[in-house]
DNA sequence: TTCCCTTTGCAAAACGTTTTGTATCTGGTG
DNA sequence: CACCAGATACAAAACGTTTTGCAAAGGGAA
C-alpha cells in the first residue's frame, strides 16, 4: 500500500527541480534540459516507476485524454463487441481511453449519461448505433466534438462512418452473378431503415447491370431475424421456378434461409445457393456449409469515428465528413454454380 | 462555444462564496449552509446548466469515480455486452463510470492499457474474462482495488464470481430426465477448462441423484464449436442405441447436434431432445425448434463485480468473497418426452 | 448591556501537474 | 578582464474543486 509516486518525488531522487523533470519528461519542443539531465531524470523516474497523473495534467491542460462512446442496445447486439474494440485501438494508438456508456431506448438515461461524460470532461464523444439508423443528435452534446458511428443525421456539420449499403449489396449479387446464376432472389427487411433501402438499390443495380430481369416474384420482405428467413424463404423456395440462388437481408435471415431449404429438401449450394450479409461470425461459420457473405465494416468504423474525432480535436476547423466504408466479400461454401 | 461554467461562476450569480456553493451542492452532514441558501444556490446552479468537474474534485478528493474493466477478446464473443452492461449499470447506480479496455491475448499490452488506467487514477478495476478460466492476475494491478469477474485465481484474497457450472449442468440435466428420459448423452468440451468439469460433474451428479447409469459410450468431447458438436452428435445419434436426448456443453455445440440430427433424419424433439448452456439469444432462439438452455449470468455477473468492488472501495478491510452465480433454465422447444 | 453559544459565511490551502517568467551558470569574444 | 548571449534550471502561478480554520452575525440568558 505504498503511496503514489508524484513528480516532486521524482525531482528529489533526481536531485532538480520540479519543472525540470517535467521538461525531461514531455520533452517537448524548446530545449530547456540538457540531454544528460534528461536521460537522469528519465531513468530516475522509471526505476521509482513514476506514472503522471492524469486528472492533474488534464486539469491543467483542459484536456483529459479521455474520449466517450455512447451506444444505444450493446447487450443484444453482437456487433458492439468490434466497434468498440476498434475504438479503443484507434484511442490508444494516440494515447487516448475511452469511457463507454450504454443507455438503451432510454434517452432520459441517455442524457444523464452524456451529462456524466461531459463532467468527466471528455474530449470528444462517439456516437454510435449498433445498427445503421438515422438519428437525432442529442442536445447535451452540444459544443462537444461529436461523431456519428454506423449512423448519420441531417446536420451536415457532424462527421459520420456508416458502412456503403449499396455496394455491400452490389458485392454480394455480383458474386452470385459470376457464379452463374440468373434467377435470383432477394429477402429484404420489412423496417423503414438505411440499409433496407441501399441493399435494395444494390440488388438491383447488380442485376441491371448484368441486364438480368427482375421478377417481383422472388423478391419477398419479412422480419430481419431467422424466423422471418425462414418463412420468406420457404415461400421463395417453395415456387415452381424457384430462384437458384438467394441473397438475404443478413446473416440471421439467411441461416433462416438455410432452415428453409433443409426443410423443403434442397441442398446448399447445390441446389440453391444463399449469400448473407455481416459476416456475423458465430452464425456464419456455424451454418452448415460455411455462410458466404459480405462484412460489415464494424471493425473499421470505430477505428475511423475515433481518428476522426481526435483529428478534429487536434485541428479543429476543418470540414465535416460523410463516409461510407466497404464491405469485402467473405467467401465459405454456400455459394456455388447454379444446378443444370 | 460558450467557455464551461465553474463553480465560481454559480457563486457570483448567487451572490455567496465559493465555499457556501460546495456546500450547498454537496449538502453533506454538516449544517453549513442555511435551507434558504442551499435551495437558491441549487436553483442558480441548474439555471446556469451547472456540472462540476470531476477532475478537479477528483484530484482534491484523491478519488476519480472512474472504474477499470479490462478484457481478453471482447471482439468474438457474444457475452462482452453483457457483462460490460451489467458492470455499467452497477456503476452508474453508484456514481461511477466505467473505462473499458480489453487487449487481447498480449499481456505485454495489457499491462501497458492497465498502466493508463493506472493514470487516469481508476478507484480499482474489474478484471474479466470472456470465458470462464482461472487466471493469473497481473502484478500492475497490485495495490489496485480489483475483483475478478468470471474468472478465478488461487490468491483467495481477491474476491471473484462466476457461474455456477455445476448447478448449471445439473439443472440442464434434472430437466432432461423430468422430461422422462433415461437414456441421457453428454457432448463436452475438450478444453482443460473449469467449464468442463463442473458440467461433466453436474451432469453425473443429476444421473446418480435419480439412479440413472452412466453408459461411457454416451459421453464424447469434441471442439466446443458448431462443427465440433456436429462431428460428436453424429457420433453419438448414429449409435443403434443412441441416446434419446443430448446435453451439450454449449449453444455452439447443440447447434451442431441440431445439424446432425437434422443430417439423420431425427427430428427435435419428437426423435431426440437437445439442451445446451449458455442461452446465446442468437442461436438459441434463432434455432428451429428454439433451444432449451441454461442461462449463463454475464449480466449479474458484471453487475455483482461492480458492486462488491465499490464496497471494497467505500469499506476497505472486508473479506474477500468466492461468489458463484446461478443459472437459470430458459425453456423453448427442444425438449420433449422420450419417442415411445 | 454584556457575555457566550450557535448558526452561517468566507478566505485560503491543498490536490499534482504544466508553463511562464526570471535567475543562474557557462564559455566565447572584444 | 569584462561583457554578453545562449543554455540550463528554478520558483511561482494556474487549472477547478473541497475542506479546514476562523470570523461575523444572530439571539438568549444573565
Amino acid at each position: 500500500m505504498t503511496t503514489r509516486v508524484g513528480i516532486r518525488d521524482v525531482a528529489k531522487a533526481a536531485g532538480v527541480s520540479v519543472t525540470t523533470v517535467s521538461h525531461a519528461l514531455n520533452d517537448a519542443t524548446s530545449f530547456r534540459v540538457k540531454a544528460a539531465t534528461q536521460q537522469l531524470v528519465r531513468d530516475v523516474a522509471r526505476d521509482l516507476g513514476y506514472a503522471p497523473n492524469k486528472m492533474a495534467s488534464g486539469l491543467r491542460n483542459q484536456r483529459s485524454q479521455i474520449l466517450g462512446l455512447v451506444s444505444d442496445e450493446i447487450t443484444t447486439t453482437p456487433f458492439a463487441g468490434a466497434m468498440i474494440r476498434g475504438a479503443q485501438d484507434a484511442a490508444y494508438d494516440r494515447g487516448y481511453v475511452v469511457m463507454v456508456v450504454n443507455s438503451g431506448l432510454d434517452s432520459e438515461l441517455e442524457n444523464r449519461e452524456i451529462n456524466m461524460l461531459r463532467q468527466h470532461q471528455v474530449d470528444g464523444v462517439v456516437y454510435a448505433r449498433m445498427y445503421h439508423q438515422s438519428v437525432q443528435v442529442p442536445a447535451e452534446l452540444e459544443g462537444l466534438p461529436t461523431v456519428l458511428l454506423d449512423s448519420v443525421t441531417d446536420n451536415r456539420s457532424i462527421s459520420s462512418v456508416i458502412p456503403d449499403e449499396v455496394a455491400a449489396a452490389e458485392t454480394a449479387v455480383e458474386a452470385i452473378i459470376q457464379a452463374g446464376h440468373t434467377r435470383i432472389g432477394m429477402i429484404n427487411n420489412v423496417d423503414d431503415i438505411p440499409a433496407t433501402h441501399g441493399r435494395r438499390e444494390g440488388f438491383l443495380n447488380a442485376l441491371r447491370r448484368h441486364g438480368l430481369e427482375h421478377d417481383p416474384r422472388h423478391f419477398v420482405i419479412g422480419q430481419p431475424e431467422t424466423a422471418g428467413g425462414r418463412e420468406a424463404a420457404l415461400g421463395l423456395l417453395g415456387q415452381p421456378d424457384r430462384p437458384t440462388a438467394l441473397f438475404c437481408f443478413s446473416d440471421r435471415v439467411a441461416m433462416g434461409a438455410y432452415q428453409a431449404a433443409t426443410a423443403l429438401g434442397l441442398r446448399i449450394p447445390q441446389d440453391v445457393s444463399i449469400v448473407g450479409i455481416d459476416n456475423l461470425e458465430i452464425i456464419a461459420d456455424a451454418l452448415w456449409p460455411g455462410l458466404t457473405t459480405v462484412a460489415l465494416p464494424h471493425y473499421e468504423m470505430g477505428r475511423w469515428a475515433v481518428n476522426r474525432i481526435l483529428d478534429d480535436i487536434e485541428n479543429p476547423g476543418a470540414p465535416a465528413a460523410q463516409t461510407q466504408l466497404e464491405c469485402p466479400l467473405i467467401e465459405r461454401g454456400s455459394l456455388g454454380p447454379p444446378p443444370s
